[in-house]
DNA sequence: CGGGATCCAGCGCGATACTG
DNA sequence: CAGTATCGCGCTGGATCCCG
């Protein structure tokens, strides 16, 4: 649409730790990786492998509604990514252990924060949530 | 699926600091809100809106790629969220003010963590893919 | 300017069948 | 056990038109 030309934000040169401009570009790298990381089965996945090693149909128990497809397609995805480590065992029947890498536990610590907050605060959020749909019921008066 | 009881992880009942045990069942709430927050544009509205008021015309002209149509939908799930708050001044032609509430500033805090997580290993990220990619390619040996 | 309403395409995701 | 392959649906999200 522009000109390729774009001046890089701080976080990207890291020359600022004042965080506050986001590249909102779609081709961004970042906008990238979080969409990867935000879709609908990775933060559990990276989550559940905290600290231990777990197997295939292991985490396909722990993770309620996940097919087999999109635990295979997720797994793939973060082996891509560096952020777990996929060991096969030439036996049989075949065992596949997966963990966490160094890279990805330092994404867990991050998400396991935002777990935290969303425990932390589910409560308001419920709250807020219903309040907002009576609002809507009411007359404008 | 099955019968309705289940014992409340420890991050529900907030009895225990190691967040170890997540709920990975689909109805549990903390899912349904990262589900939310972790959607196309929520992330970015809300990194936005750190300590300053935008108007609507000017949150699409900063996120690249954001339809109308969508950013007024996650404006709208936002402010039930009770995330931001939205302040219409009923003048001619109309001015609409967004800004995050308490609940979404701490919400900034720790989602600009995961931007600033991403910001520092993308190079990371983007070798373990080459690397990856290249693997695919060779014969297994 | 800041939306609402409608239509529709893409694809994320699930279901199923098959395999080493 | 741990996948791969195929098919197809639903829902997210984009395009377009209209409105106060």
């Amino acid at each position: 649409m522009e000109d390729g030309t774009w001046k890089a934000p701080s976080y990207c040169t890291g020359t600022d730790d004042d965080v506050r401009q986001w590249d909102t570009r779609e081709d961004c790298e970042v906008r990238q990786i979080l969409d990867r990381i935000a879709d609908k089965w990775s933060l559990l996945v990276i989550a559940l492998l905290d600290r231990r090693t777990m197997r295939f149909t292991e985490l396909r128990k722990e993770i309620d509604g996940v097919s087999q497809r999109m635990l295979t397609v997720t797994l793939r995805q973060l082996e891509r990514d560096g952020l777990i480590k996929r060991t096969v065992y030439p036996v049989s029947p075949p065992r596949v252990d997966y963990e966490l890498t160094a890279l990805g536990n330092s994404l867990q610590e991050v998400t396991k924060a935002l777990v935290v907050w969303t425990e932390r605060h589910q409560q308001e959020i419920s709250e807020a949530r219903t309040e907002y749909d009576q609002r809507e019921i009411l007359p404008v008066s």
